[in-house]
DNA sequence: TCTGGGGTCCTCCGGCTG
DNA sequence: TCTGCAGCCGGAGGACCC
């Protein structure tokens, strides 16, 4: 285990409604909630400004909304968070080949494999250029942990949110960790920390003094051994750039509960197409499908079967997928389907789609980029447009703006640019109005370069 | 109140095989 | 040929993370 403190742990603030509020500038000091917009819709991230009402992620929207019934409530834009995702992955790999991204928003960087910093002093100095450079390039604000191991530095950044700089000094870890929440240590999520409760350990401290065969008792060997090690603030993981993907799923909730077999066989068919697409856009094949269902009652089963070798075929997911599901008795309704593939190989078999004979080739999804607002047919012979809340358009007479709402034929764009000042004006169009079309989100720093 | 989507890892169980 | 056993693999589910 190292001893200066040169494992990075960066955060972005409210990574997703910050990037909205820097893209809008009407939404800058308002409480911005992103997340499913649908019935059975989750927050994914919620502004500072919204948290003060309660808001938090993985909360219930409709819960959300009664808390905070005048915040903005936007669809996430992955594509726009990943562009300024990357500008960020590409400063912190400035400072070192070893940075490991967690998620769009979080990453870890090893700062001494970069020659980057050796000790304290050099870690600080490093941790403030980067939040400078951050801001500078992406408007943006992150937070920066500091410390000698992963878990340590993740625990330093989250005390220093937001848009802060947190170091722990080495010799101070176990002092440090004592008295917190076992909830603080990777790996105990609700149940574990109900089982350690029941046990009377709520603290990092009870865990040392419960003695490392109590833990294990309690938890099992390998979360026991872990748990302990970690208590004693003794983590010696690497920091690792690259990591193998080791499973490739896709899965929808509906808004309301499937009874009808026939369109459950036909949505778990359209799965499976789309999970091959994923599949093969990232040149694999596995020999595992996995069938996951989820009923009227939240009850949720899993099915799969492995295959004598790897493939991408679509006719054969989908064959195998649909054998799965005739074993699950889906009467009173599911609410969730997914199709997943796993026991990956890195190659793909351009030649076994001329074997799916008389089977339908992938079909392709009527919206290959569901986060631009596209043309549909609607039921009748007119087409109409669809406007996403949130999304870019651009006005032939008013310029760049954004959709603040549609429906009943009309859609209302607020015209404003991320380098504005003040919110911008709002008007309301047919939604079939020739002047509007949808646009790219603007960069959110002027001249900086988009990914 | 009513619970997303995409992952990873661990545990347990039962069957197969040498 | 039968039995016991160890080890591996597949399948299912749970917990956790962002």
């Amino acid at each position: 285990m190292r001893t200066a403190p040169t494992i990075l742990h960066l955060d972005m603030d409210a990574f997703y409604a910050s990037a909205e509020q820097a893209s809008k500038p009407s939404l800058r000091g308002k409480a911005v909630v992103v997340g499913g917009l649908g019935p059975r819709g989750v927050v994914a991230t919620a502004s500072y400004e919204a948290r003060a009402f309660g808001v938090h992620s993985a909360m219930p929207m409709a819960q959300a909304r009664r808390l905070a019934p005048n915040a903005a409530y936007l669809t996430p834009r992955f594509t726009f968070y990943r562009a300024i995702s990357d500008q960020v992955m590409g400063l912190l790999r400035d400072l070192s080949p070893l940075v490991e991204p967690l998620s769009l928003d979080e990453a870890f960087v090893d700062l001494e494999a970069g020659d980057a910093a050796w000790d304290e002093a050099s870690a600080r100095l490093v941790g403030v250029r980067l939040r400078a450079d951050i801001r500078a390039v992406t408007a943006l604000t992150g937070s920066v942990g500091l410390a000698a191991s992963k878990m340590l530095a993740k625990i330093a950044s989250e005390q220093a949110k937001p848009d802060g700089l947190a170091l722990i000094d080495p010799g101070t870890e176990r002092e440090l960790l004592g008295p917190m929440s076992v909830r603080i240590l990777p790996g105990v999520g609700p149940a574990t920390g109900d089982h350690l409760r029941r046990a009377g350990i709520t603290t990092v401290e009870e865990i040392v003094e419960a003695g490392e065969d109590e833990v294990v008792r309690l938890l099992g060997k390998a979360h026991g051994h872990g748990l302990y090690a970690m208590a004693l603030a003794r983590d010696d993981r690497a920091v690792v750039a690259e990591r193998d993907t080791k499973s490739v799923s896709v899965e929808d909730t509906y808004d309301v509960d499937i009874h009808d077999r026939v369109r459950v066989r036909m949505e778990v068919r359209r799965l499976a197409d789309r999970c091959v697409r994923r599949l093969r856009g990232a040149g694999l094949s596995g020999r595992t499908i996995v069938l996951k269902v989820r009923r009227y009652d939240f009850s949720t089963l899993t099915r799969s079967e492995t295959l004598r070798g790897p493939t991408d075929d679509p006719a054969v997911v989908r064959e195998a997928a649909g054998r799965l599901l005739e074993a699950v008795d889906t009467t009173g309704g599911v609410r969730l389907l997914g199709v997943g593939v796993s026991g990956l190989a890195d190659y793909t078999q351009e030649d076994l789609f001329a074997q799916a004979a008389g089977e339908p080739e992938l079909v392709e999804e009527e919206t290959v980029d569901a986060e631009v607002p596209v043309v549909e047919a609607g039921a009748g012979a007119v087409a109409e447009r669809q406007w996403r809340a949130g999304h870019d358009v651009r006005h032939a007479e008013y310029g760049h703006g954004w959709v603040q709402g549609s429906g009943l034929g009309r859609v209302t764009v607020r015209f404003e640019r991320p380098d504005d000042v003040g919110p911008g004006r709002v008007r309301t169009f047919r939604t079939d109005d020739p002047g509007l079309e949808p646009a790219e989100p603007l960069p959110l720093v002027s001249g900086a370069v988009r990914g």
